[in-house]
DNA sequence: CGCCTGCTTTCACAGGATTTTCACAGAACG
DNA sequence: CGTTCTGTGAAAATCCTGTGAAAGCAGGCG
């Protein structure tokens, strides 16, 4: 659906050059990027619930081969692309055949390298449902995409498309306040139009399945003049414990990463 | 899986040492070829069921992106290896956006280019779910992909192709809502007509036929704006008549507090 | 070669479900 | 205290699906 989803990849190299111009690129293009100088155990890349990994063999020295191997076998989900210098067809051909997905001679220009990222995302995320991604749980609350369904103790809200997009980006953002521009931007997927009352009728509508399921919760906070807030814990002071979180909580909303409201009235 | 499994593979190009060198091996390793020396139209390429076409764009002249377009854009299950001779990183980063999965520069060793083939042919094939092999048992529906036929309580349902796998797909994802495009993508191989009904129409076929045999089961679960769901398990409230909504119930949540069950998929 | 038959695709329309719009009341803000 | 913004209920508009039937196709058979 969204063209411009965004991708979580690791490079595992020591070409700082080649590295630090990727990774600028590779950020303002919103990519999540992880990166590494040396064997990154299978485990964890599966932990980091990557799209794609990029790695230069060279750096592992004799253990190269070994490595690619085991990486393709253990993960046969992840693509693999190896980027490096100098290699022989025999060695392209022995690691595309291992499992590689493709295969990168250096100097390699940047934006090839994601163009070829991109491609082998897009090859994996295909055949697995489009809207492929891990069920969200926030509290009691469960959304999962693949059914586009959300449950709350596990009934199902009966949500429609638009609810179910709507609580979904709201869920994904907790803590995060979203304004009514991002918002709509997000779920209708273009600009809103001046004056549009839609979102606020949709939350309406969520906090309305939301609270028949679970009262007393207040998943949903407003901002006034900014926009929404989704919270998966319960709202203060209606258990009649107040509960305040944020102090221990070590990572609140950075309000670095909100958006300060520059609502134009008018 | 078996490294040598057979390949349909299509190759498109003009450069008769090329080919001949790639047909003799290819044809040494199994695979399946064809050969065409200019654009073969889309559909034909679904009817050849390949997994993968091999072409030089510039044999079209100035058609060349506007066929990789529409190639890429109507069977995007079909792994596209672009191989030509001179090309900037604009040219490859281009193609490689638009959908197609390998770039490689001519001159090329034959080797490498079946090794990318596969890599190609083996990423999409993984894709593809798995559960197209053995036979498919949901409640008492049976389905038998060797002789095409599907089975309710042991009565055959006599289903015509695209019925038969519009079931078997539904089936296999069972609980999982697939879209439109994506069904259609899956049973017809190529990309959904904006405006296409046939999936809804095989819908009805199927529905009638699941509840000829076996009524008040409800198989077939529509999800408004989305696509449809198979769900093996009876229709809640058809067997009996336990209503829907209670509208002044006092306690509707059962234990909502308590840890959910989480929803049992197959 | 032409007809017949069954399958697939297309079309138009009706009935619903969903989304958008609107007007007003209440809440928040300065 | 006035202005701006949000919550709400309901009407209006839009979109989506179910359905019946006709038109297009392909293959089998006389």
């Amino acid at each position: 659906m969204n063209p411009h989803q965004t991708i979580r990849l690791a490079v595992i190299d020591t070409d700082s050059g080649f590295v630090t111009v990727l990774s600028k690129r590779a950020e303002a293009a919103g990519w999540q990027l992880r990166h590494a100088a040396g064997a990154v155990p299978p485990e964890e890349l599966v932990a980091m619930k990557l799209n794609a990994v990029l790695l230069d063999p060279a750096v592992l020295g004799d253990e190269g081969w070994e490595y690619l191997e085991r990486v393709c076998g253990m993960l046969p989900d992840l693509g693999v692309i190896v980027c490096t210098g100098r290699s022989t067809v025999a060695q392209r051909v022995r690691g595309l055949r291992l499992g590689v997905d493709d295969w990168i001679t250096k100097p390699c220009h940047p934006e090839e390298a994601m163009a070829r990222v991109e491609a082998v995302s897009r090859r994996r995320r295909r055949g697995r449902n489009e809207a492929e991604a891990g069920p969200v749980i926030a509290a009691e609350l469960e959304i999962r995409p693949d059914q586009f369904q959300a449950f709350v103790g596990g009934d199902s809200l009966d949500l429609t498309r638009r609810e179910f997009e709507l609580l979904q980006l709201l869920a994904g953002a907790k803590g995060q306040v979203l304004e009514r521009e991002t918002i709509y931007q997000r779920v209708w997927g273009y600009a809103m139009a001046h004056g549009d009352r839609s979102v606020d009728v949709f939350i309406r509508k969520l906090r309305q399945k939301l609270e028949k399921r679970s009262p007393n919760w207040g998943y949903i906070h407003t901002h006034f003049g900014v926009g929404y807030r989704f919270d998966p814990e319960p709202a203060e002071g209606l258990l009649d414990e107040p509960l305040v979180i944020p102090d221990a909580a070590p990572a609140p909303e950075p309000s670095s990463q909100v958006v300060h409201s520059s609502f134009t009235a008018g």
